[in-house]
DNA sequence: ACTGCGGCTTGCCCCAAGGGCAAGGTCAAC
DNA sequence: GTTGACCTTGCCCTTGGGGCAAGCCGCAGT
């Protein structure tokens, strides 16, 4: 009752897929045809295959890669729950991208319709000579989605080194958004903590052999506007980078390098409502450029 | 104050792009340099142009093709207002099919848990023999989200057509689901309509020179499972086609044509607990079989 | 002025996930 | 035996870039 054989075009139709589409799968193991005539090259398919060609048409209407797909349906055969599973997880992410797009599209909507504008004269700015230093740095290429975490974790990380090992935490950490000349998606972000003993820190590093360097962070004069923990997370951020940038145009200033997060506080005692971070620009100090 | 040319790859990392993807969005006339260096071939930017750029880096980052980025940038320069309604009407398009991926999530994952046979129960199929006849028919393919509707408006249509020119509608109408060889992301569909004066229809269509066609539908015997309202959707119809495909294999049937939902109620009337659909397969008739 | 290094240019090949078409071999019905 | 529908492989096309090579260019140090 099973030994029918299928053809491709009549097994496509079944399960509403192309041929082509048909051939790929078989290509990649993914769902190779149950017989293929050894002279002609024509593939064959059984009934029994259907299932597997249907799981595979739905994961594909979800998007799932190819690749994905694969996992999901070699889990599907002894083991169910575990490919459900899968895909349950792959449907988080999902989700999850779709929050931070959803927030930006209200963000976009703001300020195509103009509305931004009023928004530029909550973010007072004003600017701030800081000192040159040594800092103990953690770079890396991420995505809006990992930064909070990210940012967070690499923050304790490097502060709890810069205390035990480095003479203690010298001023506050910062974020800086490099992207020096290639982004995936968001360029590559640096932890700076700025540390007391800049020879114990050169050391330390050299014994570590981590990713984890140092560097000496040059003085810098800083436009800054300073926002509240709720205001630290994308898209709203960005309003604030927007506003620093558009008064240091203003004011006939150049920006020196590349943006950054100042993080004075203790983020986890801050309310939504407390200052935790100064959004700043470097910019160039008159004196620095030659006469 | 505005005359500083930026090269390329200061302005990429202004952006957070990379040169590449400037340049592609300058040949496609989406951000072009304000100056090309015609010696050299150099693209400087200004710094006018970083808006209309991270404008282009949000709209990318909610996967808006770039043709339709490019739509939106070109209103944003004097219709802000537009702009904004195009971006929130290609968000709701992206909410739209989202809803129905959310929802084949769902039934993909009972699927796989293994849940569904309990499913396979609630439907009790059976067979019934249909005589052959002459339908009226319009066919187009279609995407799942735009299915129901075009259903409704196309049946109504065509019932219209029946009443007035072919003598009356002769059976229940049904739609097939041919999706013969090729399909783009949902196959052809085929509303069909039984009419009474077959000549007549045959009058009729080719008067209209449209893309209603009159065919003969064979008789056929269908394996078909009742199902109500609220169950003709995506994707829970999908466990009724399930449900009739293994009855008719475990019966040792040979599905002979497409599958079908026959309408058999009045739609608007009806409530979400009718049954107002069969959901069905054509099966071959042994004595078709030749000896 | 020379030299080096890094930045910039074009051009080519690569990815997923197939679509479309051409040239040719096969199958099945008449 | 022939026709027409079906199947095969192979090649080029798509979107939105990434990566690399070869070769120019600009700036800084000497």
């Amino acid at each position: 009752m099973s030994d029918e054989l299928i053809s491709i075009g009549a097994f496509a139709a079944r399960v509403r897929l192309s041929a082509k589409a048909l051939r790929l799968y078989g290509r990649l193991g993914l769902l190779p045809p149950a017989y293929v005539d050894p002279a002609t090259g024509y593939r064959y398919y059984r009934r029994e295959q259907v299932e597997r060609a249907r799981t595979i048409v739905h994961l594909r209407h979800l998007d799932m890669p190819l690749a994905e797909v694969a996992d999901v349906v070699a889990l599907m055969g002894h083991d169910g729950p575990a490919a459900a599973e899968r895909v349950a997880a792959y449907w988080a992410d999902v989700e999850a991208r779709l929050a931070g797009q959803r927030a930006l599209v209200d963000f976009l909507r703001a300020r195509l319709d103009g509305r931004s504008s009023l928004m530029s004269e909550r973010y007072s700015t004003e600017t701030v000579d800081v000192p040159g230093c040594t800092v103990l740095t953690l770079q890396r290429h991420i995505l809006v989605g990992e930064l909070p975490a990210w940012i967070g974790t690499t923050l304790d990380r490097l502060t709890a080194v810069a205390a035990e090992e480095c003479g203690g935490v010298a001023a506050a950490p910062f974020v800086a958004y490099h992207s020096e000349v290639s982004q995936e998606s968001d360029g590559p972000a640096e932890v700076c903590v700025p540390v007391r003993d800049a020879d114990a820190a050169r050391e330390w590093a050299a014994r570590q052999n981590r990713a984890v360097t140092v560097r000496e962070e040059p003085a810098r004069r800083l436009a800054f506007t300073r926002i509240t923990k709720a205001e630290v997370s994308q898209p709203m951020i960005l309003n604030a980078f927007e506003a620093v940038e558009r008064w240091v145009a203003g004011q006939g200033l150049r920006i020196a390098a590349p943006c950054r997060e100042v993080y004075f506080a203790d983020w986890s005692s801050a309310g939504p409502t407390d200052p935790v971070c100064d959004v700043a620009y470097p910019v160039e100090v008159p004196d620095e450029v030659p006469a």
